[in-house]
DNA sequence: ATATTGACGGGCA
DNA sequence: GTGCCCGCCAATA
């Protein structure tokens, strides 16, 4: 559980109003494939301190029904962000794209 | 105990 | 440019 716990500390430093992409997540881990287990670290995601829900694939949008609650819910906390989603049902990544500010 | 899958992404043909 | 295969670690069967 090792990456797996470096997962939560990066999800938990996406700060509000931004969004992050597993593959983001996984590429500041070290390794650019591991977004599965990403993933699997939102699947295990400890609600209570784990923002999930700024947790996003490369297509700016998540599986619906794999959400915490529901798509609905996602999407309504990240309007509640202030992210704004597109016709297609994606968020802006080159807008609300999460930009690692510790290196 | 082992094998396969699993909220995905990247690299190579 | 597009399509297919491989890889990562943990959990579940």
């Amino acid at each position: 559980m090792s990456f797996f716990n470096d997962v939560y500390v990066v999800v938990k430093d996406i700060p509000p109003g931004k969004v992050a992409t597993y593959g983001q997540i996984a590429r500041l881990l070290g390794n650019p494939r591991m977004a599965r287990q990403v993933g699997w670290a939102m699947a295990a995601c400890p609600e209570n301190h784990t923002p999930c829900h700024r947790v996003l694939n490369r297509f700016g949008a998540c599986c619906k029904g794999f959400a915490f609650g529901g798509e609905e819910v996602q999407r309504a906390l990240l309007e509640a962000e202030g992210i704004a989603f597109g016709p297609d049902g994606c968020v802006d990544l080159t807008r609300y794209g999460w930009e690692r500010q510790a290196e």
